[in-house]
DNA sequence: GTAGGGTTAG
């Protein structure tokens, strides 16, 4: 239970009472009188003329104005020229000015110019060490801001709010958590920990590195809350796939009086787009229509990705039309949702819509994406010939492994296995798991012992504890009758010791979901269900549905299998499902694993004899089966 | 003059 705070804060207030404000010494003016202070501002290209045509030293308050246009507009030589008038008349820049210069060339990506800006001050303070920690620390140089940091440190410049906060944003993700240990110390020493920036930042570092108890034990002590800070920690559950506890603390701090924004809704939406709520994600998107927040790029890209895993790919395309500024992850939304549900052709053609727009330029994500895309449409010369594209033309996108990884999905998927294991032996990367993964998996499809074989031999040594390999080696072996090297695999399973991740599915009936995992005995309605999958098993099997036993891997006879096998939790989902669901209206199912193959033939038998729409989406992809058909073609 | 949370993939 969450321990009551009343203290929440509005957004107008950004600095808390432990914050230092910013300092106001202005040094002595130098002569310029205050009309032509006035007559420069907003005309930055005139007023260096003036100033270059004098040549004479001009007051501070010129600067810091001439300065601020200078980073508003990104205009690098302007404020070039601006730096050589102040060093040119001999005006040693005071620390002011030289943070303002620093944040300047940091505005202008102009990085090694304000580093060499901060070197050559010959006074420094915590505010010119901390822009450029901070202008580091933005663009991802984490080493050279922590570096930067310890350097702050010995010189005797004690760190403030504001320095604390901009260096615990390079300490995310697990190679950060030893360093933001270390600064959590000295935060706690210096009693910043109560500070809601430093506070907010704190829990964030601890959430993007996995440890959320942590995270959560600051977000508890923090004496004030506010959107950033709630948002932080419901973001911190989201991203870490707690999509239940996320929604539940979102509620909790509603009721507590939280005010949201749309990072608020956003992090949301990740949650529901989690648990495929599409009902909640739909009164969420109300929610955001009737608070007439301004329309945030951001939150529509999250309805984008919402709606598509929520199995709704029409809603996605209408907030995707009805934008008016698109960001590339809005595209790559779009074109992912089209990948997941198997619309190759839709892929195809969005990808060329985005090129001929050209609003925005295709990255390394929108690659993947794409040939992904083909690869689950069945679309393998276009998505090869996307790939060609990539690596020759000059997209400025370098071909990552996980690029090839796609390639590999695409030749194994058209049956082509040996190409595909050629492509991987040429290719500049080591493979992964997940490269030879997918290729035993076309392996399984095409029934290629051979190269099957092979391919599980080097995926056994890189992840032996990976049931999942296993049993795809299984159905191999099943559906070419080798039932002796079946066995086998399942007494190396057994010394190994090799566990599967349980299982789960969950189907919504009314406002209640229902969770189901094998052989479930969990169920208010166990009997029931165990009867519904029995007689549906029962009528498909008179139009042809054979049981594959190889899905199972425990030492047991076949009635046993068969026994086990209709317990697993997509049939007792499914049999649900088919109990519960209004005729004429798909049933719409969730797995957290990849669908079994015996579950997936079941359900295509199910959709012909029962004339039934299943929707299921598995931690792959989604698959509609309607009259004996999946939209995966069977490939997965 | 310096600060915290967010969206796409794997």
């Amino acid at each position: 239970m969450l321990r009551k705070i009343p203290c929440f804060r509005l957004r107008t207030n950004r600095f808390s009472s432990l914050s230092v404000p910013p300092t106001q010494t202005i040094s002595p003016s130098l002569p310029i009188s205050n009309q032509k202070h006035l007559c420069i501002k907003g005309h930055l290209k005139e007023a260096l003329l003036e100033m270059a045509i004098e040549g004479e030293r001009v007051c501070f308050e010129v600067y810091d104005s001439l300065l601020t246009q200078c980073l508003n507009q990104r205009a690098i030589r302007e404020g070039q020229r601006v730096h050589a008038h102040i060093i040119k008349t001999g005006y040693l820049p005071p620390v002011y000015l030289g943070t303002r210069l620093i944040v300047m060339y940091n505005k202008c990506d102009c990085l090694n110019d304000a580093r060499q800006m901060l070197d050559e001050m010959p006074e420094r303070n915590v505010v010119s060490w901390t822009a450029m920690i901070s202008a580091y620390s933005q663009r991802g140089y984490t080493f050279e801001a922590l570096d930067l940091f310890v350097q702050m440190l010995r010189s005797g410049t004690p760190p403030n709010g504001f320095t604390f906060a901009t260096i615990l944003t390079s300490c995310s993700g697990a190679c950060g958590l030893n360093h933001g240990r270390q600064i959590h110390s000295l935060v706690i020493k210096r009693n910043f920990e109560p500070h809601i920036f430093v506070g907010s930042s704190l829990l964030d570092m601890y959430a993007k590195a996995g440890r959320i108890h942590e995270a959560r034990g600051v977000f508890e002590r923090l004496p004030e809350r506010d959107v950033v800070s709630c948002t932080a920690i419901i973001a911190g559950y989201a991203q870490l796939g707690l999509d239940e506890e996320a929604l539940e603390l979102f509620r909790q701090l509603q009721k507590e009086g939280m005010e949201s924004n749309y990072v608020t809704y956003a992090s949301v939406l990740t949650a529901l787009s989690g648990l495929a709520a599409l009902d909640h994600g739909r009164q969420v998107h109300n929610r955001v229509l009737r608070s007439e927040l301004p329309s945030y790029v951001v939150l529509k890209n999250s309805l984008i990705d919402m709606y598509s895993k929520c199995g709704n790919l029409t809603y996605s395309r209408r907030v995707f039309d009805g934008m008016s500024e698109r960001t590339v992850i809005t595209w790559n939304a779009m074109l992912v949702g089209y990948g997941k549900h198997g619309l190759g052709r839709e892929v195809v053609e969005l990808f060329r819509l985005m090129r001929k727009e050209n609003e925005v330029k295709p990255d390394s994500i929108t690659f993947m994406a794409v040939i992904s895309g083909c690869s689950h449409g069945g679309l393998v010369d276009e998505g090869l010939s996307i790939f060609e594209e990539m690596i020759s033309a000059e997209n400025g996108v370098e071909p990552e492994i996980e690029h090839y990884g796609c390639v590999v999905d695409l030749l194994g998927r058209a049956g082509q296995v040996h190409r595909a294991l050629a492509f991987i032996e040429q290719m500049p990367f080591i493979p992964t798991a997940a490269i030879w993964g997918s290729l035993l998996g076309a392996c399984r499809v095409h029934a290629n012992v051979t190269v099957g074989e092979y391919v599980a031999r080097c995926l056994f040594d890189i992840e032996p504890q990976n049931a999942g390999n296993y049993v795809i080696l299984s159905n191999l072996y099943a559906s070419v009758g080798r039932w002796e090297d079946v066995t086998m695999l399942r007494q190396m399973m057994m010394e190994k010791s090799v566990t599967k991740e349980p299982g789960r599915s969950w189907i919504k009936q009314g406002q209640m979901l229902h969770s189901f995992h094998a052989s479930d005995r969990s169920h208010p309605r166990r009997e029931e269900v165990a009867a519904k999958v029995k007689e549906l098993s029962e009528k498909i099997k008179e139009a042809g549905y054979v049981p594959d036993l190889s899905c199972v891997l425990y030492d047991v006879d076949d009635e046993q299998k068969e026994r086990i096998l209709l317990g697993h939790s997509e049939k007792l989902a499914l049999a649900f499902g088919m109990i519960g669901t209004p005729l004429g209206l798909p049933i719409r199912i969730m797995k957290n694993l990849r669908i079994c193959v015996d579950c997936h033939n079941f359900a295509k038998y199910l959709s012909k004899a029962y004339i039934r729409e299943v929707s299921l989406r598995d931690s792959n992809r989604f698959h509609h089966i309607v009259g004996g058909r999946c939209s995966c073609g069977d490939y997965w």
